[in-house]
DNA sequence: CGATCGTTTGAAAGATATCAAGACTCGTGG
DNA sequence: CCACGAGTCTTGATATCTTTCAAACGATCG
């Protein structure tokens, strides 16, 4: 038995000896600062704070005009699309990433509600002072052109996810996926509430539950909130991963071949 | 009557005097390039090349490596999901925007198709030597973030647009806001066609067709490829803007507060 | 003219959402 | 300790939406 948090939180296996207690601190456990100066990063945070936000914090509104770059320390944050009363999960985010940084950019409003899910750290930074830093150091905007980058990716992926497969193939895959990395293990518990993985998949609660009961007929047998591998060629048989939807998709820092001077 | 170009391609008013000859004088009819040094652009474009491509080109096809970065000059393309023989309209690309540079920037294989709509000029860039100049150049580093940021602001629009509408709203709304560019004016025309629009609201052609037809009892009367606004009213009573989906997203250069020195 | 491609339409099936009710969990306060 | 309330999850019945398959229509182009 394993227990695996969801795609864009692998990451999950890093809970950090000790937790920072300054802006500082927690920044530098974000990987991919690593090649940025460390008077950048003091510059940074020298009027930042280091905030932990219990479950159900809302971070910000959607449409505000952002005031602070927030940068998730540890713990996690969802990101709803809203309509009246209606939400959307359209993107989770884990450990070192950053909230909505194209708005923050570009001093435009949020297009997304943020809401704390598991209790978080959270480093807030004046927004001026890190577009500021952006515009000032290139190695932050290397870094923070990767992460961007590192979105955009996750979201074409979600676009194909609903685009291009049917209801019962988005939570196959989705259960796959996860069998597959948890493999010699028989069985897997989910670490986020089923209403949230309807959501992020695009259909409603009931269509999610019904179609968990569907597909136990192809190897995966859900039982609450343990899903058991019966049969993964059955699995694999019916539900087919292609990496350029149900890939990772993580940050990686600009890569530039060596100069052959 | 009024022609008009969707959403990501306001710029059609463009069409600059001289289509350019030169991938250096190419780009520098790209706006968001503007802060970056020509010596930079230069470099940039000392192995490039200018192509024009009739439409239907294939430009690069999901999954493979990049091997150029390509920016669009004139014309348009659009960016396919694929998966087997069905594809879906991701994204649709008009002049001054770059294809996919997320792909190569972190030498990962494309997530989507590109394929030339309208006839289009493309520039052509190594992709080793747009990673050196990213790297090397702030200003064009800075550039290149302000346009991935409003690539990621469209895909979560558009995500928006599709999890929390129903076909007819997005139908609706998709008419209403030409409707409302083209105003003073009675009816305007489709510039894209109908299969695309379809694919890009996320629903199959047919739907599509049928939901046109209905769409005459909330005031915009279909007819071939015009729409005529017969009662601007009912439309926005039945269907409601909301410019945190349907907003425009334009590439903004990153702005800083003066420096109070 | 014939071929191709995009569009429209019909009829039927299928997928998904909605509404409503019950089961279950979990934390709180009596 | 138990009962309560709030939230989640499941399940059923039903309605709606959407797709699928098929055919016909209309343009465009050699």
């Amino acid at each position: 038995m394993v227990t695996e948090r969801l795609d864009n939180m692998q990451s999950r296996v890093d809970t950090p000896q000790q937790p920072p207690t300054t802006p500082r601190a927690a920044l530098a456990t974000v990987a991919w600062l690593r090649a940025v100066s460390g008077e950048t990063l003091d510059r940074l945070t020298e009027f930042a704070v280091l905030h932990r936000m219990p479950p159900g914090s809302m971070l910000f509104e959607q449409a505000e005009t952002p005031a602070f770059l927030l940068c998730v320390v540890s713990g996690s944050v969802e990101l709803f699309g809203v309509r009246g009363s209606d939400e959307t999960l359209i993107e989770l985010v884990g450990p070192g990433d950053l909230l909505l940084p194209a708005a923050v950019l570009n001093r435009q409003p949020y297009l997304l509600r943020a809401r704390v899910l598991d209790e978080a750290q959270l480093v807030m930074i004046q927004a001026e002072a890190f577009r500021r830093a952006v515009a000032s150091d290139h190695a932050l905007c290397l870094a923070v052109l990767a992460c961007e980058a590192a979105h955009f990716r996750r979201q074409v992926k979600s676009a194909k996810n609903i685009k291009l497969r049917s209801a019962e193939e988005r939570v196959g895959c989705y259960f796959l996926k996860i069998a597959e990395q948890v493999l010699p293990a028989a069985s897997f518990k989910l670490t986020l509430e089923k209403r949230l993985i309807a959501s992020q998949l695009g259909m409603t609660r009931e269509t999610f539950s019904r179609t968990l009961a569907g597909i136990g007929q192809h190897g995966l047998q859900v039982e609450g909130d343990t899903i058991h591998i019966i049969n993964i060629d059955a699995a694999r048989a019916r539900f087919q991963l292609d990496p350029l939807i149900d890939g990772p998709e993580a940050v990686q820092p600009l890569a530039v071949e060596a100069t052959t001077t």
